[in-house]
DNA sequence: ATTAGCACTCCGAAACGGTGAGTGCTAACA
DNA sequence: TGTTAGCACTCACCGTTTCGGAGTGCTAAT
């Protein structure tokens, strides 16, 4: 069957119509509602026609029609017109975006909140992933007599400190030689192949004739890289949820609120997802538990090379044109946020 | 009205029985199940006496009894033996704690999870408060030509740094002097003292002849600080409030979460609290919106000094004493941990 | 091809009635 | 005088029924 002109308007007006009151579409509302000059019978047809197609279902007998996933993707992929953010939007994200730069994980944090607060769903922040980073220095500093503070500074500029206490007395001397024959190995690696290769065990043979103080240190330097490389994932407006028809029923509202605190298995689906902006829409998802949410995300980079993940997550019925702009355009303000803050010199168009 | 033995047995016996089944308990069930050696109608006698005295309600007519606020009070002051941990119990605790150790922060929110995942309920964990922590030593370290780390260590043990961008050239001497400097300036005094006074800005006096250097580093100090003296909470098992037939209902779940997710205000409400083991019972939380909650924390100390909290929110029927144990039992526990951490020297068994 | 008309379906809200757990009261009992 | 058995009464709960309305699909007329 052929999708035809007048089956497309329709099509759309039960989405938009649908998004707005989470109530099935009948078909006299809808000749009511928007003037697409024809009658409620004939719409009856054409609805007929565009459930067989899988564009829409029927609750049951009588009631309306609902839009189906297909429904959605067609609307995201062909008939939605992206909405261009009006001016002023733009300058009240951009604006509540640069109120609050002073820290890197802050300002990724505070991208979730105005997202949450702007779409009124749950949005949700990830750091970048790491596997790229590569060691730029390290060093050790005395605090007492048996404690001292390691420090890693990695090529993007994370810093990662440990206080660790040492069994063994140390100078300050010898602090300063570990410290440079340690930056000496790794400076430039990956922290992920510091950490897969054995690289340390072959150092710490190298250096046991040194000091005893290598072993203090080496097994806290390995824990501090792997939480170098762990992201963090920040999450607002949970509670939205229950403000949305769809989740107004315990079961739902619960499976909802349980598969997002399981932040562990959330954060690895959406490190997996693809960069750029992604919508996944309810039975797209391969998970199980997210068949009826779409999930929109796109991915920012901190000085071109490190990506991190911004999106929102909702029921299937959601607005799609304005929540994908919205994510769209922080995530742009993002990149070249850090573009900025990371060189100061911005010579290179990527 | 006296309170009688007999009205005292049966009162803990409505209470256990009703924390058990969440089911307003009656007459027969009671007689049945506990043997008093009286009757139903003597019980029935009793129970309007007890009624009287505000201590059981009646959700209508002709249903069970159910303990009153006032009750619970009676129960945990009065009634209620502890309950002292067997011996498994206490290894599997310290086990799991013990487990992963080697960050501060990590342990906290460890032992945040354990307590949820033993008692079943929501639980949290406080940072320690620091408006007691002073500091120990500043340092500037140079990274790249415009990027250097300042480093912040606290009496406490507490670390941390920031990389910040420096807009004029500097020599590796210049940061030493600097650093000399703010350390001789503020070793010892505390942080929050350093926050409120304005010696920031006669310090920027002071040393401005020397180099613009200061320009830029003094902001960033304030906010480091700042940082430091932040708490964080932790919050583990939020959705276990869906397996609690008291919140079987979309509406007070919500609240109860919504409640939950207002980090800051919630944050608030725990500083608020005295240290040590506090219950507080429905209607005695100041706030409306915990009005049918109860409230367990206790405080940790670390180094003797700081103090953070740990605790338990659930509905207002729950096993106070069991639970009261755990919580107290695991901030023991943290307390030892990080006495020993900090210290070295472990004169207690174990 | 479109539309008006009509019988039909089915959800959801309200009304109904029976059941059972539990109470309060009274009178008998030890 | 305290305790207990008996009994009438209450009321939430649950399944059933009823009814109206919104919406459909089909057919026949335009």
């Amino acid at each position: 069957m052929e999708l035809t002109e007048r089956k497309l308007k329709i099509l759309q007006a039960i989405i938009s119509d649908y998004v707005k009151t989470a109530e099935p579409v009948g078909s006299r509302t809808l000749s009511k509602k928007y003037d697409l000059g024809i009658s409620p019978a004939t719409i009856r047809n054409e609805m007929a026609d565009l459930e067989e197609m899988g564009y829409l279902t029927h609750p049951h007998t009588s009631a309306g029609r609902v839009p189906s996933d297909a429904a959605y993707r067609l609307y995201v992929n062909a008939l939605m017109e992206k909405k261009e953010l009006s001016k002023e939007e733009k300058n009240v994200i951009a604006e509540r975006l640069h109120s609050n730069v002073h820290e890197f994980e802050k300002t990724i944090e505070h991208a979730a909140t105005i997202l949450s607060e702007i779409t009124n769903l749950t949005s949700f922040a990830l750091t970048p992933t790491k596997d790229e980073d590569s060691i730029k220095f390290i060093n050790l500093l005395p605090v007492d007599e048996n404690t001292i503070v390691m420090m890693i500074v990695s090529e993007s500029g994370k810093i990662s400190n440990t206080a660790l206490t040492v069994k063994v007395p140390y100078t300050e001397e010898n602090l300063q030689i570990l410290a440079k024959t340690m930056t000496y190995n790794y400076k430039g690696k990956k922290i992920s192949e510091v950490l897969t290769d054995n690289i340390i065990e072959n150092f710490e043979t190298d250096i046991a004739a040194m000091s005893g103080l290598a072993k203090d240190v080496m097994p806290n330097f390995m824990k501090t890289l792997e939480d170098m490389l762990n992201v963090n994932l920040y999450m607002e407006g949970l509670t939205n949820i229950f403000d949305i028809p769809e989740y107004n029923d315990l079961q739902k509202a619960r499976s909802f609120i349980e598969m997002l605190s399981q932040k562990d298995d959330f954060t690895k689906k959406l490190i997996e997802r693809e960069d750029g902006v992604i919508v996944t829409i309810g039975e797209e998802n391969a998970d199980d538990i997210m068949n009826d949410c779409s999930l929109i995300t796109a991915s920012y980079h901190v000085d071109g090379k490190l990506v991190g993940k911004i999106g929102v997550i909702g029921p299937t019925r959601m607005k799609y044109s304005e929540v994908t702009s919205i994510v769209e355009y922080l995530t742009d303000n993002l990149s070249s946020t850090f573009k900025l803050e990371s060189g100061g010199n911005e010579e290179d168009e990527r």
